[in-house]
DNA sequence: TTTCATTTACGAAACGTTTTGTTCTTTTCC
DNA sequence: GGAAAAGAACAAAACGTTTCGTAAATGAAA
């Protein structure tokens, strides 16, 4: 039986041959099983010199696993998303793991087929930013019994294993910042059409109306998280007659949009409007004024995504979803000033 | 023989066994290759039935094959990276390929891991936009014969097949801009220790000497190309006892961050100071000035890229890297303004 | 008709692992 | 010293494809 002459890579064969061992003993060898220690010199030695490297996907046939994980993010040109893929990519790759990238591209159409190319590709696992507010798009890898884990948004119709922030709690907070600076007139920029943006918005209300103030709609202000919406809706806010004194952005691109519209017009942060946004970067605090943020944990939540995604895969039981919400930091800085209270303002609940 | 009971999807057996076929006439069909008619509906009707998808693993066991792409990018968190990566990812999917991404974070010691990892996954090919300027760390990818294309970059050591632009040109050219609009005190901010950057300083230099103006040390601001670079350094310029009148951009980032020092600096753009910059974004038709930029043709870039890249894992042939050089567009923006000549400055060299 | 060439189909052997059930060897304990 | 228990190694059968050599069927030429 002439072995066909193919420079490629050793094989298990090759090892074998060269210790006289079986190739279970050696399979064993390499799954950390016992082997006689004599044996093991040998194996090691072999392997060494051989340059032997298992084959993943001789391994993946066998055992049904193909030791990739897909992820599906809403937006690959957002900051947001180049964070978390750095991390959740290195998570991965220190488990063996390789991450097959998706971009949806904001759009619902190409999220569904990215999700069925990585259903067909065998993933073992789908990360998933998704774009949709539905999780209808995600029965192809359901029906495969491929695990999801989501990250920074949920669905409204069903459940999964997600790991984010409290977004509401967290805008929340932001606001309340503002209204201890003694800013009354708030507005908010953020997405109607992604989830962390439409709760950013109720956790924005919340704060509003516990310190009992009106809810303006000219003061809310919607469009997709993005650099250029957040210039257009800051532009469109500083023009206006009542002009508010702060707002909050919705993520970073939208932080760093509108801080392109203020310093492109006749006001200044924080003189005239004071800022506050969401995330960080480098530039947050390098910039002057330094950027006043909300931070999520990016490092952490990613850690923990890729841990929930290798149990599941690990042992795949049918237990219940969990959701995962991390704390937020506050990241001072110099684009939020306090008012001096003029005594006209009353609260009209405590802050 | 007892077949396990696994619910996982249909094989091709399950294909023979509906139809009565062989495995190896199922296989010829799958392949494109000629089956009798009937024999066809047959097999169609079947794969239809039983919602039957080539198990891509044990296909790539046999031919030795993954069709996973690698794909190395400096920096994911770059905005250039981002574009790229959608562009060459989408393609990639079309031709049924994977992309297997992996972030060297601007550190050669990631570089060589991340080059390892994909080696190991026995990828097809590795698309990489290098961080290091020598080619050693693609080593074991040669060894193993796993074709390479270069984005963006290439090596002083070493050829490969390349797509990008001649960087030191459309540096070039953007100067030229300047000095057609009367610009004599021109500073550059670009990296030093990326290879675009160099070569953009160099083009930089060409078309300062050809129009006879000397070349100011100072004036030559270096650091690796990052939106708290271009921040640095525009700070730095600004506040310099000669003060330039424009500044070339080494890239996006770069051109975000001087932006932004320039925002809130006492000077204005173009008033006092004029900006040229690379590649482009949404936010750079958008914002006011609207920025005057080089533009790089990404998106067939990327689509010449994969296909080089298809071409060499079809048929192996060792000929010789071919290196594909784009032509880049002006986008004219308000960023630069015109000097009025003042008939001190006179041309040394036409320009 | 017969012969030869062409097309289509087939069985079996790969591809490089893991896993299972069995055999062989060593150790432990009375 | 012998039996039982434990530990290692092994051969062979999977995993789901492609491919090779051959056989059968069809069509064309003589």
């Amino acid at each position: 039986m002439k072995r066909k002459v193919r420079f490629v890579s050793a094989t298990m064969r090759d090892v074998k041959n060269k210790t006289g061992l079986s190739l279970a003993t050696i399979s064993k060898y390499l799954n950390g099983g016992n082997v006689l220690p004599e044996n093991k010199i040998l194996i090691e030695k072999a392997i060494e010199e051989l340059h032997y490297e298992v084959n993943e996907i001789a391994r993946g046939l066998v055992k049904n696993k193909t030791r990739m994980v897909g992820i599906m993010v809403h937006d690959i040109e957002c900051y947001f998303s180049g964070k978390l893929l750095h991390y959740i990519g290195e998570e991965l790759r220190k488990c063996g793991y390789a991450a097959i990238i998706c971009d949806s591209y904001n759009d619902e159409k190409i999220e569904a087929e990215n999700l069925k190319f990585l259903v067909s590709r065998r993933v073992d696992g789908i990360i998933v930013i998704p774009v949709c507010m539905r999780a209808g798009f995600l029965k192809p890898a359901k029906q495969a019994k491929i695990p999801i884990v989501l990250m920074d948004r949920s669905f409204q119709d069903e459940e999964f294993d997600c790991v984010g922030i409290d977004n509401r709690v967290a805008a929340y907070r932001a606001v309340r910042i503002l209204l201890e600076h003694n800013h009354r007139d708030i507005a908010v920029i953020s997405s109607d059409v992604e989830y962390t943006g439409v709760e950013r918005i109720k956790g924005y209300e919340d704060a509003m109306r516990q310190a009992g103030l009106e809810i303006q709609e000219e003061y809310i202000k919607k469009g997709r998280h993005s650099t250029e919406v957040g210039y257009e809706k800051m532009k469109e806010l500083l023009a206006s007659p009542n002009r508010p004194t702060a707002v909050l952005l919705g993520n970073y691109d939208t932080m760093l949009g509108g801080v392109l519209a203020v310093n492109e017009s006749e006001f200044s942060c924080p003189e005239d409007i004071s800022l506050i946004g969401f995330d960080t970067l480098m530039i947050t605090g390098v910039v002057s004024p330094s950027w006043y943020m909300v931070v999520q944990p990016m490092e952490k939540m990613c850690k923990k995504a890729v841990e929930l995604m290798l149990n599941r895969i690990e042992r795949k039981g049918d237990e219940a979803p969990v959701k995962m919400y991390f704390g937020t930091t506050i990241q001072k800085g110099e684009s939020v000033r306090t008012i001096e209270s003029d005594g006209l303002h009353t609260m009209t609940a405590p802050i």
